[in-house]
DNA sequence: GATTATTGGTCAGAGGATCGTACCAAATTC
DNA sequence: GAATTTGGTACGATCCTCTGACCAATAATC
């Protein structure tokens, strides 16, 4: 009746740490090549969740799961580089929405290519339905373990 | 041809680091509740990778993928809090083996329990059919992601 | 409408994790 | 025996992250 991985070997968690380290140091070896070299992980982390209308400050630390301090300081190195624009919000004079400058949709282009490539790699080595059923699964864990999917 | 995040479906990388996430505080809350207060994730990343003669520090750095340094820095904390000693490599008069004592057993005890726990859920959430493929498809990707497995 | 609580955000300070450079001593290679 | 590699340390810098305290605008309550 037990379900832990076999004796020795890595747990789920592990196994995927390994792998989302692989993807994200590809992609920014990607985005760093194309001369954004400014830009580190922690930036992308929050950089990815900007929604295309903007995304506020609290919203992003949300969704990136750190704190709005931390939120905040990433966002004003992004903004300082060029990659995001602060603008006030229409609807709350507080809040300040996060919006994504044309530099920045150029870096994600480069982003989102680096990620296509190392997909059709991993799609090439487990098979083209393995792929999909691992990323189905993985999919549906976020039920359970992303309260912000 | 809007590129905005939201939209589409997050990368096979961000889905495992959610998962990775999720996997990692759930093992560290369990760790800390049980009197082991003192750890943290980066140590646990070099911990975990102690065998049971020992590991040299070298190595414990290129499994965990940082520089021998940041191993080094670690593993000093590791030592101070009683759960590694650091005992003279026999076969090498410059090396010293990181060997695991009684009270990081006993944590590591806590660690495996917890991650069992979290395993179990995953199995409950998405069936025992579908974990064991995405334990086999993430195994798998390390043979492609994973230089050191 | 006035008071209270919540929410979006900032500021200041601290600690942890990571790296680059430089260096030493033992081991290995030539 | 000299040159190179390997295991490890020391120092300094940078980045990331958190706590705690605070402010101003909004929402909720009376």
């Amino acid at each position: 009746m037990s379900e832990g991985p076999p004796d020795g070997e890595p747990n789920l968690g592990l196994l995927c740490f390994i792998a989302y380290r692989a993807m994200e140091s590809r992609v920014l070896d990607a985005v760093t090549a194309a001369g954004f070299a400014d830009v580190t992980a922690a930036q992308g982390r929050v950089f990815a969740r900007i929604g295309p209308n903007g995304t506020r400050l609290t919203e992003l630390a949300e969704q990136a799961r750190v704190t709005k301090q931390t939120a905040a300081f990433l966002v004003d190195q992004l903004e300082r580089a060029g990659y995001v624009r602060r603008a006030p919000d229409p609807s709350d004079a507080r809040a300040r929405l996060v919006t994504i400058t044309e530099r920045g949709h150029a870096a994600i282009r480069v982003a989102r290519g680096a990620e296509a490539e190392v997909e059709a790699e991993w799609t090439r080595h487990l098979g083209r339905q393995a792929t999909s059923q691992l990323r189905r699964a993985l999919t549906r864990l976020r039920e359970i373990t992303d309260p912000y999917q």
